[in-house]
DNA sequence: GCGTCCAGGTCTACC
DNA sequence: GGTAGACCTGGACGC
């Protein structure tokens, strides 16, 4: 059977915009479905449970498949998709801003800048680290044998994002022979074993009270974070001050605004100081245009 | 088939 | 504070 649950959408949300924001879309436990617009994700509960989202009638509706689900599941579902797509994020002044940019003004028309995200921070810290110093296919690899060894598996045989304690079981061999994660494969074991330790509290990094510079030296503590993957993890919690510079944004930018010339990253900043507080989600907006063609 | 380069970087040692 | 070299993997490319 299949249980439909439906949330409302701020008036300035685009489902599609905001799905396929950034490369988070393709990997698991993620699914993209481009030909009918749909995403798929396993959710953690009791149990797992796959569910397909899709925008219906101005609505999020969220098809999950399987038994019956408790209530308890179903408000940590429509809890967790609210996450995921952004929909309590108010972008008015980074809209306000890109508006006075012509090349910029598409970002308010397709309500862009709502990061697609994972429901956990703990999620989002593991995929970032698998984005560090390799390709695409490889962070896709990566993350793809993460789900598939450790994750719960659901009734339709997907599985969910491996827990903490689920990482924090097996060795630093399990990563670099499944995983294939290589020289991370130490900074795995660490970060699950801190993080099923309670000694690191990634959730609290939402609503910390801490200015981002701090926040960002803290999530800097963690092993194999240096810049770039401690400012993308702060866009994925809502801080937007740093460009989490990494060679794609650089070659976007060296071929968008520099006409190909390599120049520092002090002048791609100098670049996005218009936009203050809000320059990384700028600088991404402007260097994904063409993926909302 | 083989070697080299490099990709959604970071760490450590050293100056 | 800045920099060089090492680090896994796997696909692309040249030969």
């Amino acid at each position: 059977m299949t249980t439909s649950l439906h949330l409302k959408t701020p008036p300035d949300f685009n489902f599609k915009t905001a799905v396929y924001s950034h490369g988070w879309c393709q990997l698991l436990p993620f699914e993209i479905d481009l030909e009918n617009w749909r995403l798929i994700y396993v959710f953690t509960g009791e149990k797992p449970v796959s569910a397909v989202i899709s925008e219906n009638g101005g609505a999020i509706e969220i098809d999950v498949s399987g038994d019956e689900i408790n209530p308890v599941t179903r408000d940590k579902i429509l809890r967790d998709t609210r996450h995921i797509l952004r929909l309590d994020d108010n972008l008015s002044e980074f809209y306000r801003l890109t508006e006075k940019e012509k090349r910029l003004a598409w970002v308010a028309s397709l309500s862009g800048g709502r990061l697609l995200r994972s429901p956990t921070v703990f999620e989002d810290l593991v995929k970032t680290l698998c984005t560090t110093n390799c390709s695409w296919g490889l962070t896709k690899n990566m993350v793809r044998n993460l789900v598939e060894k450790l994750g719960a598996e659901a009734a339709d045989g997907r599985h969910a994002f491996p827990t903490a304690e689920a990482m924090a079981n097996v060795s630093e061999a399990f990563y670099r022979d499944e995983i294939r994660a290589g020289y991370r494969s130490p900074y795995f074991v660490e970060l699950a074993e801190q993080a099923a330790s309670g000694k690191l509290n990634a959730e609290a990094w939402l609503d910390s009270d801490l200015p981002t510079a701090e926040l960002k030296k803290e999530m800097k503590r963690v092993k194999g974070f240096g810049d770039y993957a401690a400012e993308n993890l702060l866009k994925l919690v809502g801080r937007y001050d740093g460009l989490a510079l990494d060679s794609f944004l650089r070659g976007a930018f060296y071929k968008k605004h520099n006409s190909e010339q390599v120049c520092s990253d002090k002048e791609i900043e100098a670049f996005y100081g218009k936009f203050g507080s809000w320059r990384g989600l700028a600088i991404w907006c402007d260097m994904t245009e063409k993926w909302h063609d």
